[in-house]
DNA sequence: GTCTATACAAGGATAGAC
DNA sequence: GTCTATCCTTGTATAGAC
């Protein structure tokens, strides 16, 4: 679906599942029930996972232990799920509302979980509280969705990725103060 | 052309310009054609905003002024672009890849720009070494992107934005050392 | 310049054979 | 379950009137 919902052929989906265009109606009643579950699971299964890897922390984890965790964890379900990340961070916006509506509440609530992150985390102090955190979870999401996108030149293991994305989403491109200015 | 490319009709369009589908073709000799000059005039306006706003500096601004002064212009590129900067955002990854070679000359020249400010930086000591400059730059870029996506419950001034998009991008969301651990 | 009417192509969906 | 053939809708593009 790199090239978008409706530029997406059934055809193409067919051929990617080495069957013909009418057969993929014996699995799905529309085209549209079929790019609803392809989305739906791509939000299950990163909410899934990142909300199992900050419970398996340790009693002790911090705040601020959290949500490094479910960066990490995000960015790696970005990476696992292949073609089919970028593919739902893109292809929201272009479904039928209906559609969207439908697939909001799913969305909604990983949006919860990565909120409660952020605010714990500056609770404890260990996030700005300059900002809104409404504001810094959009960032922090945002930037961590669109790696996937990234067709980087050098190929790059997740866990360096995953180090390069902390270090720009928590200490940020600047050295020293007076960057904000 | 919230809806993707292919998901965009002339009719839209030409609802959009008080006109009939068939009265664009005195205009336009095909959709494609249309669109990408859209598309262009979009990377274009931003990147002259860019680069006026970069040049218009003092002789003895810094390479983290200048820096700091194209993330504001090319936030507000966004912000004035409307309805425009999402399309363009959204739609290149859509679109026939014979149009998106022809685009790719126009994008390059100003991500040329932006890689050059980044490394004046890197080199004056004022953004960080550690990190892969090519990173960095697309890290800042899509941020700056995508804000133009970003449905604010609360509506912001542009400057406000652009506080916001330099605290996030150049110190973070972290506070104190050992974030990146 | 803009309209209406229409030709033409493409793709989603259905039917029925195997 | 999967195929092939076909229907039907939709949307790009063209023609020609005004």
């Amino acid at each position: 679906m790199d090239r978008g919902y409706a530029a997406t052929r059934l055809g193409d989906i067919a051929d990617y599942a080495d069957l013909q265009a009418g057969s993929l109606y014996y699995y799905f009643d529309s085209k549209e029930e079929l790019v609803e579950e392809v989305l739906r699971y791509g939000v299950q299964f990163t909410h899934a996972h990142v909300r199992t890897a900050v419970e398996q922390l340790p009693e002790d984890a911090t705040a601020g232990d959290r949500l490094r965790a479910a960066v990490d964890a995000h960015l790696e379900s970005m990476l696992e799920l292949g073609d089919l990340a970028p593919a739902h961070v893109r292809t929201f916006n272009q479904i039928p509302p209906e559609m969207q509506d439908r697939l909001r509440t799913a969305r909604r609530a990983f949006g919860k979980f990565w909120a409660e992150l952020v605010e714990g985390a500056i609770d404890a102090g260990e996030v700005r509280s300059d900002l809104d955190p409404y504001i810094i979870r959009l960032f922090i999401v945002n930037s961590i969705e669109r790696v996937a996108e990234w067709h980087l030149r050098q190929k790059r293991s997740a866990e360096e990725l995953a180090q390069i994305m902390r270090t720009m989403i928590f200490e940020g491109a600047g050295i020293g103060a007076g960057w904000s200015r």
